[in-house]
DNA sequence: GTTGTTAAATTAACATTGTCAAGAAAAATT
DNA sequence: AATTTTTCTTGACAATGTTAATTTAACAAC
């Protein structure tokens, strides 16, 4: 009886090297013109060798997700830790700004399916996203559950760069002034001794 | 020479009678499942006759998405005009979750086009959302500038709506949990006299 | 090393799709 | 009625996701 030829780092290792360079494509070019055949291209294999490695395309594209995570993890992380109370905000449009398709993949409002690699994936990326708000809240910068915070926070940052990306922001609004808004709104959760203190957003 | 032979509003009638099954279509399936051939059989023409009314497919989504954001706007005409002074963010929640599938091409974050017609939809849909901002500004139950509170409001109830149809809230946090806390950042839009006062989400 | 067996990769093939070109049918003008 | 123009349908093509068939490569036993 014959085990398996491919060891577990080989596997993972053609997983990593297609979705990176499938992530790779999608900034080129946007999702759309993403399609199994192109990418064999680039890998240098034939189309079908990514069915070894992922049942269907959409199973492909959560790797892919997946990884998008890792890199928005890792950029809040580098992002958050330079200044040690820096703005909270920004570093997240900036992302969404910087890599707009990688965005529009991760958030997509039509996800098939979620491996728990990827959710786990996501989770970092939310751990990195929030750890600034638990130290505000235990500086006193700002006050209140910081989960709760974070959440409100998160789904108003969120819904912001959304519209932006989907030019859905209307009527002479742009994106900095609504994000002014957001930073007079979050004053709301300042303790009234520190309000009107350090942005969160710029 | 012969002039053409379709009015005005035989064109139109076959728009919207395919914008709107389209639209059907993709409430009930998913607008993955919408193809130009599905959509012929249902309408009982040839699978080419829609390319006479709609430059491409991109095209026929456009003019789907106008029908929807027309939706919208009645929809919260209707719910923001019963109650003088009700909830303003629970009825565009509710439509999302009512229509996921509608919600979801509106906003999609990718999007090709966007016709004159459609921008004008959306900017009813646009109004009739923020009228109850305004009414509340001019009644002194909030304070500022109605569009900036508008644009805020609505960014922080569109990222909430977009992360839970995404499935993306967090770590045992509800859209309702989060809900109250977009409640009680959007006090700070109060005056402090109106604090605590009526409800504008439930 | 040869050989048999299993895994992996490639190619072939299929169904579906968006799109367009060529022809058929219908409508309007003469 | 004849002609011309418009609309509609059918046929066709290329691209895509996916699976089946086939070839190639890796291992095990001898």
């Amino acid at each position: 009886m014959a085990r398996p030829h491919l060891t577990e780092t080989e596997i993972q290792s053609f997983r990593s090297e297609a979705s990176e360079a499938a992530l790779s494509m999608i900034g080129e070019d946007g999702v759309s013109q993403l399609s199994l055949r192109r990418l064999a291209k680039r890998l240098g294999c034939s189309y079908a060798k990514p069915y070894t490695y992922f049942r269907d395309k959409e199973h492909l594209l959560d790797a892919v997700r997946g990884r998008a995570f890792g890199h928005l993890a890792d950029y809040m992380t580098a992002a958050l830790a330079a200044p040690p109370s820096g703005p909270f905000g920004a570093p997240y449009l900036q992302f969404a700004f910087d890599h707009p398709e990688a965005f529009r993949l991760m958030f997509e409002l039509r996800q098939e399916y979620m491996s728990p690699e990827t959710r786990e994936a996501q989770a970092r990326a939310w751990k990195a996203c929030t750890q600034a708000f638990h130290d505000a809240v235990a500086a006193g910068v700002l006050e209140g559950d910081p989960e709760l915070i974070a959440h409100v926070a998160w789904a108003a940052l969120h819904g912001l760069a959304s519209l932006a990306l989907a030019n859905q922001l209307y009527l002479g609004k742009s994106v900095e002034e609504v994000a002014e808004g957001l930073e007079a709104v979050m004053d709301g959760f300042r303790p009234l001794h520190a309000r009107g203190g350090a942005k969160w957003l710029s």
